[in-house]
DNA sequence: AAAAATATTTAGTCTTATCTAAAAAAATAT
DNA sequence: ATATTTTTTTAGATAAGACTAAATATTTTT
């Protein structure tokens, strides 16, 4: 088994690789959660000897088999825990994480996989993420940044990259979320700002925001 | 706050407590933490300073008024979770309190608070023992150990003092639970082993049973 | 009341996970 | 291709929480 800060290097080096596909570097991680270059060194050596991960110097790292199993069961235990904060104790969807990130870490199969049973085997979290099943699978949902689409196009907001409390407030604020019908009206090419036609009602959204919000298309 | 580690001692000097009533000694928390007096000296010397506990040399310990008010509120988490585990996730009464160590460290007011509503404010936790409220409050049930029943005197089945998987899995065996009327029919003065009547059945027990289960008379 | 037994504390060590500062390697720029 | 910058690693330090072994109190026995 693994220790509550091994627990947290995998998932983080989880989601590092599944965004870049290559191997992970000390630095990113090492941002990623918040913590010192030097620091991530020591964890990687560890976990390079519990063979969750492959480690060369200087050339980061990419999880083994068995890492990835090891993450992707915290990654489903995450998110069937947003599902039981959102779904039966009222949380919203922006006071979930917080939790949830301290909830990941109890062990025991039992209880993760009765919850999951409890709450109808969900297949996405509250952003719209997948849900690993017992066995770790999950279907990487199609998804594309609201930002790349062009003028009059349309889409349905499946997820968001970001899952801060602020962001999702802003979402919340202007009446975004998941399974809205998005139509770009127009793009200013100068900052990349998008008017959108969301709820009938026209709104303007930064490239910021416009990066942050996933859509099927 | 408090480490993990420290709240265990705050629950183990509170249960201490709430038996002896007495000023607990360092060997018993070491017994109780399955520790080393030594280690016990070290971390009550740490809580003391935090002012949750006053401690004199050789003289053990007390528990201040904010001691009790951290260590009951982690009695209220571990008690709502095993009602949880019981009532929504199919758990036996022998299997929740490991997951439930784990549980009740989790820290978030607003789930814990949730959670106690979802659950219908429960009075009880799934062996008998009182949940303290919000607050802190609960009263202290009544009862006594069945080892203290004269022959034919009669008593309801309202907690147990031992909560080890193995001794509630021989309490289902024998289909002894809370609410059972039990009847003492006889008492071998040798061994004190007792012939009580349960379910209409007539069954004997040893003393290091009825030692361990509550009775209301 | 002294001796023996028990309980508690101190002193020093270990492990985990972190850090800072410095050294070394790799990547980038000139 | 050399110099500079960036990244990564090493070396040594620190804090929390535990341990062992030894020293010191306290309690119990005789």
């Amino acid at each position: 088994m693994f220790t509550l800060s091994e627990e947290n290097y995998l998932k983080s080096i989880f989601h590092l690789q599944a965004v870049s596909g290559k191997g992970i570097n000390t630095n990113s991680i090492a941002k990623k959660l918040d913590t010192k270059p030097s620091s991530v060194t020591d964890m990687i050596k560890k976990l390079a000897e519990k063979k969750v991960l492959v480690y060369k110097k200087y050339q980061g790292v990419t999880l083994t088999n068995l890492g990835e199993k090891a993450a992707t069961s915290i990654v489903r235990k995450h998110r069937l825990w947003e599902v039981f904060l959102v779904d039966k104790l009222n949380f919203s969807w922006d006071e979930v994480h917080d939790v949830a990130e301290q909830l990941e870490h109890i062990k025991s199969p039992k209880l993760i996989n009765e919850l999951d049973a409890f709450l109808g085997f969900p297949k996405k979290d509250p952003h719209g993420d997948p849900i690993p099943d017992k066995e770790g699978k999950f279907q990487k949902i199609e998804k594309q940044l609201l930002s790349t689409l062009e003028v009059n196009q349309i889409g349905i907001c499946v997820g968001v990259s970001d899952s801060s409390s602020e962001f999702l407030k802003y979402l919340d604020n202007n009446n975004i979320s998941l399974g809205k019908k998005i139509e770009v009206l127009s793009k200013e090419s100068f900052d990349g700002s998008l008017t959108i036609l969301i709820n009938t009602k026209k709104i303007t959204i930064s490239k910021k925001i416009s990066n942050n919000i996933y859509i099927q298309s």
